[in-house]
DNA sequence: GTATTTTTAGACCAATCGGTCTATATTTGC
DNA sequence: GCAAATATAGACCGATTGGTCTAAAAATAC
């Protein structure tokens, strides 16, 4: 990894939490030259515009997260502890109550930025999928009854995720959240065999 | 109504769908110059700040929203009809299509002004009240079973509906929203007597 | 219809925006 | 450790930002 790599992976790590806050348009390079105590030419050195910088703190993010939620599905061993391990990651970690990213950059980006509303789509599809995963293996493994309909069940629950997370920011609790992952989980038991 | 009260009124109808699609940081006072044909003194002798109206352009639109989904639930002569009202306004209506003023205002207040993030605060619970009210009455009127949790499920809905809303965008269709409003409406009708 | 008050246009302002460029400093290859 | 290549600092740029102020225009009161 040369010095350049390194720098500009350094930029978008210490970058991508103030754009997740503030936003993009609301991010200015002085923001990011105070964030990186670097100068001008040393963060267009290593990027075109500030675009790609916000661009690629989007990217990081969304890996970051999408690691620690498939980190999480592996350590669980039934589709239950799966999916129950998988919530846990919604409920409690410090990515998610600072803020998902993809509600952040997705409502920003959706009238403002169709490449980076692409990479949200990417992301939201994935987010679904993982849900829908943990289902469909627990029907083949008869885990589940087949009554269960893992499209729907995904996208469900995807939904009240995300709602969740803006009424856990605006009401600044955590109580809602937790009747949202409550049901959830108990809707999942119906289906156990 | 004075002139000036007249004026005030129109560049906040004429600016809020521009900040609501564009960002409050994302709009700028050339945005609003030009959607209303004002000059700047024209605008500034009616506002003391660009925050003044985002502030009111937030409001009205919330109000405007408040208001149709009023209607729709007065419109109802039972719970069944006066959910199933209220649910169709959040799938068809153009303020929703158009982005949910809750969703985008909130998303950006939450970490850069907390006087509008407290007027989305509102928003939401008087959101959810809208729900809860609906089943409430159902319950008392024997048109609904005392089983079902009004508060639960109207946390439930109006975060499903949010998470739809962000889906709606960024995929580009409605079919994701469809189903959460069925899922809603037959959890709702489980519980009719 | 005139006098007074209110409202608006638009020149003007300093500050900040994103972005460029060159000289210097730092890596890197050998 | 020296030379070539690469990366960074920071002065500089024009455009745009939000906001002010005054003179003209329009609405209002009588």
């Amino acid at each position: 990894m040369s010095k350049a790599d390194r720098t500009r992976q350094f930029i978008i790590e210490a970058s991508a939490p103030i754009i997740n806050k503030k936003g993009m348009a609301g991010t200015s390079l002085t923001d990011i030259m105070e964030a990186t105590k670097l100068a001008k030419g040393g963060i267009y050195g290593n990027f075109e515009n500030k675009e790609e910088i916000c661009r690629e703190s989007f990217l990081y993010l969304r890996s970051q997260l999408a690691g620690k939620l498939d980190t999480a599905v592996a350590q669980g061993t039934s589709a239950k502890a799966k999916l129950f391990s998988l919530l846990g990651v919604y409920e409690n970690d410090k990515n998610m109550t600072e803020g998902c990213p993809i509600l952040n950059f997705g409502i920003e980006a959706d009238d403002t930025n169709p490449v980076i509303k692409e990479q949200v789509k990417k992301a939201i599809l994935a987010a679904q999928k993982r849900f829908y995963n943990i289902i469909e293996n627990g029907i083949n493994n008869k885990e589940l009854s087949a009554e269960i309909n893992p499209e729907h069940f995904s996208i469900k629950a995807f939904a009240m995720i995300e709602g969740g997370i803006l009424c856990r920011k605006i009401l600044g609790n955590n109580e809602q959240m937790k009747i949202i992952l409550q049901s959830i989980k108990e809707e999942f038991e119906k289906y156990i065999l």
